[in-house]
DNA sequence: TTATAAAAAGTGATCGATCCACTTCTGAGC
DNA sequence: GCTCAGAAGTGGATCGATCACTTTTTATAA
């Protein structure tokens, strides 16, 4: 198998010696048609075609320390940001750049230090952290390193967290339905994203003076632990309205509910978040926060991308980009009924 | 900003002459440290820690003609196929290769040419293909590529098809719980395995005679699409029991009969396929198909690994790792209470 | 024509590694 | 002390492009 004609690609020697000129009018012509004669220009073109030329990229990157490349670091695991790397893909090839994807398995430490062998392998020109890499020690200088979610950082640097808004907005919303006592079913506490709408759904029902039965779930972002949160409450916790994680942590609760015999929405208000395409069709339907995770990634690589260029920094995607959405899952409570 | 110190790497000549030796030791030590003297190999040592010293892989693979680098090219769509892409990740960087991820827009042609570019540009020894890409023309022998639903044409080669025997499964499953009439809402059949569960499908009803209302969807695999089918039915279609492309369909398909007041599975069974998430936990929770879609992944990897090193094909996957489950969206049609 | 500037094409060095063919050490055996 | 084999180390070529210069050709004006 392995015994087929090892005839190699075609070099731009070979091309030039073919169409009659020097190699560097070859790689002239390959950088600018233009600044060929039309004659020479054709003889060349000729060459290429009959050879099947095409341009060995490794020699070309090595030469102009330009690789074209960009490197996308996730941790492995279960969440998968597809949309996001679909976006970003889109956004990074239409600006002329590959993209290398990293997984990589273990903790942070491993990860910043893969991170630092990917910037000084030459073999990137930039690197988009999706999941957090940490502040830990020396981070290369030699490519920029970007985490995905920088406005994030660029909410902090305001004292504001991102989501903040919207978990505002939705508690207000049940609470002005007549919702009195709430619970937070949170998502994986290692995502800043998570551990944000945590903390802003803690102020809110302080500052409005509301009850919380408390937060429970934050290991994952599974349809379980929304289950077990709900199954596991006390029957007089007095909860009409959860805040949940996300899409699939909803749905999670509203099942748990079922189980005990709760009706959402008649005895429960469940909110969610992601605007999944199951909460659009699930019975009930989900309220939830529409997010433009597509935009989000194409952020992420404009910041990374102008980094490189040493461009300023694009503007952040608007905040509004995220959109609540109410649907059957939330409604007033029993008592106001 | 681009004006930091543009400090150049340490190159091997460097540490070489650092360490006091000739640049091919260092190159020695790099491939094999134990070829060296353990005097000079301490020297070697001390001057990579020194300078930070990282071999420059583009450099490296110039000469070597090896990239360690794997492609994967997949069309540019909604359906982002996340786990078997992580899995595919994982594999491939346990062998040793990084993984590129390539996303094309626009059509099978687009798509084989910008393979072809990929395979003659020496960035990467072979090529995962996640959409087919058809048979068009001329294809590079220079890597070797390989189209990820492989199994389906080992499958091809022996006159069968992927998928066939869950179908068969499912529909006689259905039958003998008392389902004559039948309908199947399609997943988009630009994927060869939503052609396969089609036919086979249709097949499968002419076999065990057993009547279809026909074939519904089919451009996509959007919840949306499972709720137009079911929606746009004759009240005295006679259907009692659908098979859906995918989850996502099913749950479509069981809100819009519950639209129009069917209810599942009472009057209507619901199958899907794919075990996500939420078909366990909606309400009704869905009957499916668990893939495994990580093993498909996998293997897609060490099928490319075998052909690039020219080993023996691996054996496919075992296709019972396709396993029906049956869960609360199907039961006995009315006519049978 | 010829002088001259601009455009086009050519020469040889270079990027940072590995590989090949040698040369120099080292130490065992006599 | 000498020989000699094998280990250790060296110098220079090489991979396939681009780049900085130099040289040749072409176009324009006098």
């Amino acid at each position: 198998m392995a015994g087929a004609a090892p005839k190699r690609p075609a070099t731009i020697h070979q091309v030039a010696s073919l169409a009659g000129v020097s190699h560097t009018t070859v790689s002239r012509y390959l950088q600018d048609k233009d600044s060929l004669k039309p004659k020479t220009r054709v003889k060349v073109e000729f060459a290429i075609k009959t050879l099947d030329y095409r341009p060995n990229l490794v020699a070309r990157s090595m030469r102009t320390r330009k690789t074209n490349r960009l490197a996308i670091v996730l941790a492995a695991g279960p969440y998968f940001p597809g949309r996001l790397l679909a976006a970003a893909f889109e956004t990074a090839h239409k600006a002329g750049y590959q993209v290398e994807v990293v997984s990589i398995e273990g903790g942070p430490k491993v990860r910043a230090d893969r991170i630092d062998d990917l910037a000084e392998s030459g073999q990137v020109e930039g690197i988009l952290a999706i999941s957090s890499i940490g502040r830990t020690g020396r981070r290369s200088r030699r490519v920029p390193i970007v985490e995905s979610d920088i406005y994030d950082d660029h909410l902090r640097g305001k004292g504001e967290l991102a989501n903040a808004a919207e978990v505002r907005a939705i508690i207000q919303h049940l609470s002005e339905l007549g919702h009195r006592t709430f619970l937070h079913v949170a998502g994986a506490q290692t995502h800043t994203s998570a551990r944000n709408r945590k903390s802003v759904y803690l102020q809110t029902i302080e500052e409005l003076g509301l009850r919380s039965f408390g937060v429970l779930g934050g290991d994952d972002w599974s349809a379980q632990s929304g289950y077990d949160a709900i199954t596991s409450l006390p029957d007089d916790c007095g909860v009409t309205a959860v805040v949940a994680g996300n899409d699939g942590v909803a749905l999670g609760v509203v099942r748990g509910a079922l189980a005990r015999g709760w009706q959402v929405p008649r005895d429960l208000s469940v909110f969610g978040w992601d605007d999944e395409e199951f909460g659009r069709f699930s019975s009930p339907s989900l309220s939830t926060v529409a997010i433009d995770r597509e935009a989000r990634g194409r952020y992420a690589i404009h910041h990374l991308l102008a980094e490189i260029q040493g461009d300023p920094l694009p503007e952040p995607p608007s905040r509004d980009i995220n959109r609540l959405i109410f649907r059957e899952s939330t409604a007033p409570p029993p008592t106001a009924q």
